[in-house]
DNA sequence: TACTTTGTGGGAGATTGTGGGAAGAAGTGG
DNA sequence: CCACTTCTTCCCACAATCTCCCACAAAGTA
């Protein structure tokens, strides 16, 4: 399982459609290909999966129970702000002005590998998110998230 | 199986029929086409389900022990406000206004796709919804649910 | 250099969202 | 039972948007 890694940036053209960066295009899977699911993610930025990853978790979405208010809650928030996209013949992606604008994304966008998702930043907020966090910060960070996985 | 997703607004005319939004018709199964059934939410909503998502909630129903009560109760006000509807020419759908008034939906409604059924808001209500939700408890309940499916 | 791939732009036609009129069905009161 | 009103359904219309297609320059490759 291929993941995805490299950090991208292409401009937006007045209809919204980025470019799909040539070199994200070649860790695709042929299952999932050329489609995608993008959402809003945890930070500022959306996610983008390739519809075979996507399809992992809608089967564990399917499995929540929604005969509770909680279970509800989470589906609904959850699913909301996702679409389903694909690539068009020139491999570009029409991004919904609702997502875009909600991540500050107007004439140009980062695409980031991140493993088994892409994520899409807007140039500004990336720059704040990375002033954000100072060296020594993430040095601890990546300890704790990394030290005691595999000993 | 491809689930509901997404969130659109529309707005309701005169007689008080919605657009249904183009990126959902998309999900609907063959089977469903064209044919819902609509019925008061356990929220402050509308829930919309396609026909063929419909009859696994009647079969699920046709389970439930009406010797009991409780169990008479619970499906006499699951199905007394439920109602059949379909697309019209326009893809439009033509809301009872029962159920409209009920949901505080005037001028317009918000279609958020939820896995197998489709909610309908009135975005005043959506958005009290949303503004009860703190991150806090959103994160913590995304966690309760979603957290133990796969260790 | 010649050729392919990649990123970007724009136009034409199809689709979608919305409005309103006219024919038909249904309810109301005499 | 009939005339009248109201509501519903079906049809047509139109503007805004989105898709699909073609074009082309820059960059990379053989």
């Amino acid at each position: 399982m291929p993941s995805f890694k490299g950090e991208y940036e292409h401009a937006l053209d007045a209809k919204g459609r980025v470019s799909f960066p040539a070199k994200l295009r070649k860790y695709l899977s042929p299952a999932a290909q050329e489609r995608f699911t993008i959402l809003k993610g945890l930070e500022k930025c959306l996610y983008l999966y390739p519809e075979d990853q996507w399809m992992l978790v809608e089967e564990r979405l399917s499995k929540v129970n929604t005969f509770t208010a909680e279970g509800r809650t989470v589906v609904r928030n959850f699913l909301r702000s996702a679409e389903d996209l694909e690539l068009d013949a020139a491999n570009r992606l029409a991004l919904p002005s609702k997502l875009t604008e909600w991540a500050g994304i107007q004439t140009k966008a980062i695409f980031i590998g991140s493993g088994s998702r892409i994520e899409i930043w807007s140039p500004d907020h990336l720059d704040s998110q990375d002033q954000s966090l100072s060296d020594a910060s993430w040095q601890e960070m990546f300890e704790n998230v990394m030290g005691n996985n595999h000993p």
